[in-house]
DNA sequence: ACTCCTTGCAAGTAACTACTTACTTGTAGC
DNA sequence: GCTACAAGTAAGTAGTTACTTGCAAGGAGT
């Protein structure tokens, strides 16, 4: 049997799997759900007519939503690289294509905060795959065009806060359903934004950046 | 059967459950497995003398931990209110506080990232006792310490930011094992202090950037 | 027709799930 | 010693879990 709707079993198998196990955990997804999600019967084994067990199913989603993402990203940097507009405009559009990406990837992001850690494998890919370039090329980005004239800074660090912080701001929104302290996210990126404008300014000699490191190795390290 | 090794069996129940939630999730986690690691024997329904559920057992280890929470907030806003350090010293020591406290607290933050989803009313609970709670008290902070002579600002959404940034560093370094960007703590939290210092210091980072740029049309902030 | 292969379902499997019941034990007060 | 009671255990309960097996329906190619 074919022609089921325009999408086949196996794909849609992934995608219910992906949006019941960041839903309800991947402990807490039953293989009868999935199959039921996905227009078989279930209860019927005939999921494994597709997987051989429930967690290569969850290997297979969180390895084609990765390749999905990281096209993504090359469209994203290079967006971000052909960008001539001023420093506060870019910075708030990054931060809100952030924020739209993370809600798209949404069953993604929760799995891996969830459940991923029990997957050892996975979370490597997701590692050095997803996190670890969108990373760097936040860092780049900032190292490029903020650097107009001004002393070098940690880039990878200063990259790291402004990524954190609006993974955060997603996180309490998706968990709560609203931010906890009732910060809309027009007010959070504003404030993000004016928080990095300073920073990156900054030629306040207040007190000295600390250098323990001036740059560290973490930008093109080698790979295995 | 009292004076078993110092601790009630009933505290070692939570403990142990919080533990082993906190790594395996709710669902993950089975009855017989919480007992055996309280000492009991695994299997038998003994967990059922001291709580009429699992999910009892949860509710109370979250209400626990909360409670203990609150009085540990209450020290440090104390404590935070009488600090008369320079503001960069000042916020350092908040940011490691903070972090030194998401780590002593991991399987509540855990829990609460990755199971209370499922639990509206403890979700309840952990929103208005505690994270709630921290962010006022980040807010009042930089309102008080750091509005020396400069314009009012969104005081809210900079503890927001703030926070999240912090809370994103330790869940990423708790669910990876290491940052997955290979940014460590010291490294981190100077970057950070850095942007918020400019931030607040800002009569300059900002005012020059904002008026003659055509800004995106997601800048109109209110302040509380 | 034939074989080969895929995809589905019904009906299982053994193991595990949260939870219960009946009973034993240790300890305390009188 | 006797009672009272909290706390532990063995051995279950009925239901659920991931996963298997037998079989049928349908193509595709020959």
């Amino acid at each position: 049997m074919s022609p089921a709707g325009g999408s086949s079993t196996r794909a849609r198998l992934i995608a219910e799997s992906m949006r019941l196990f960041g839903r309800q955990g991947y402990a807490g997804t039953t293989v009868s759900e999935i199959e039921a999600a996905a227009g078989l019967s279930g209860g019927s084994g005939s999921l494994y007519r597709h997987f051989p067990s429930k967690e290569a199913l969850l290997s297979a989603g969180i390895r084609e939503q990765i390749t999905q993402g990281t096209e993504l990203l090359n469209r994203i940097e290079a967006a971000g690289a052909a960008a001539d507009a001023p420093l506060r405009a870019s910075l708030t559009a990054i931060a809100v294509a952030g924020l739209r990406r993370l809600e798209q990837e949404q069953d993604f992001n929760r799995i891996l905060v969830k459940d991923l850690s029990l997957f050892p494998e996975l979370l490597d890919i997701a590692r050095t795959e997803e996190i670890a370039r969108i990373h760097a090329a936040i860092a780049g980005w900032l190292r490029a065009h903020a650097a107009s004239g001004s002393e070098s800074k940690d880039w990878a660090a200063i990259a790291t806060v402004i990524i954190g912080s609006i993974s955060h701001f997603w996180l309490l929104r998706d968990i709560f359903g609203t931010h906890p302290a009732d910060v809309d996210e027009e007010r959070y990126i504003t404030a993000l934004v004016d928080m990095v404008v300073a920073g990156l300014a900054g030629n306040e000699g207040e007190t000295d950046v600390s250098p323990p490191e001036p740059e560290p190795n973490n930008i093109a390290r080698t790979k295995e």
